[in-house]
DNA sequence: GTCTATAATTAGATAGAC
DNA sequence: GTCTATCTAATTATAGAC
């Protein structure tokens, strides 16, 4: 998507169109202006973000559960680099309203990391002393795959979301 | 920052003008064009980065000298939270030539964790199965911290830097 | 539903007065 | 060294033909 190689600011309504395959008038058929386009690629991002966990089976210990949601994590957002590059980088071109939006599906995410780590705490199997700075950390460490993982590079996704579990379930003090 | 804030392609030589106090032609007194100015700008931001570091007196141990980076990077990020977010978010606003510029200078930067990260594991101080992922899932872990944290908050920055110290510890196996 | 044409505004950059 | 004025090109969005 040219959103995400160009950035949202950068890329003209006629660009999007000569893309499309179509003349930047028509464009307006399916989107009342750029901002909506931005917001709704974002949103649609974030709620199947948010579908998608809910309808991933999940473990039955905490470190399983921490295990399921660091594989998902890897696996969800590689599959959709452009989508989390937008969704990661346009948050400033957002206006207000939409960005609220998007700001409280983001939470909503990272809540179910963090009642894992609050869980696991609790019965001892995480030693974290602070359990949001820990969330946020963890995510950090995974969405951060998108910014170096290429297909058919040294390391197979399988390989790398395997290293990455071990990181985080350390991180994690489990 | 202007272009930390809006993105440097939704900021026009104007707003800057009027930011600095000064027309917009009187710009170009100090800069032959838009582009030059952001590359200056992050081309400056990584020099000092290698330059600071540089500067920082290192531990002796492998271990020492992973907490004095972690301690370090964190620091250093803080204090610069603008220049940071640019260096991150505007690479794909770069020419190919100030692009291949910028990417060499944040590699060098990365080398510097990964010879610490491969120096401890040869003393066995350190447990990574791959010392290249190691580095980067560790680095965007540690930078993540300039996402959320805002002076006067919940946690006060040497605590900051104490978690994540013992994060990075854990993911890197010490 | 798509195109062409265009309105209204704004962009980066330059020239010349002072 | 700065400002005013301006050039050229590109921008978002709309109107109306087909």
């Amino acid at each position: 998507m040219l959103f995400a190689r160009h950035g949202y600011a950068a890329v003209s309504m006629r660009q999007i169109a000569a893309e499309v395959g179509v003349q930047a008038g028509a464009l307006y058929l399916y989107t009342p202006d750029k901002q909506t386009l931005l917001f709704n690629l974002m949103r649609t991002h974030l709620e199947e973000l948010l579908a998608a966990w809910a309808a991933e089976p999940k473990g039955e210990t905490p470190q399983e559960r921490l295990e399921v949601f660091s594989r998902f994590h890897i696996r969800f957002h590689l599959d959709r680099p452009d989508e989390v590059f937008i969704a990661y980088m346009e948050l400033r071109n957002l206006e207000p309203d939409n960005f609220a939006v998007i700001e409280r599906l983001r939470h909503d995410y990272e809540s179910e990391l963090e009642s894992i780590l609050k869980d696991g705490s609790e019965t001892e199997d995480f030693r974290v002393p602070d359990i949001k700075l820990a969330t946020l950390a963890i995510i950090a460490m995974l969405t951060g795959v998108n910014t170096w993982y290429r297909e058919g590079g040294r390391l197979s996704r399988d390989r790398v979301e395997r290293i990455y579990c071990n990181m985080v379930r350390r991180a994690a003090g489990a």
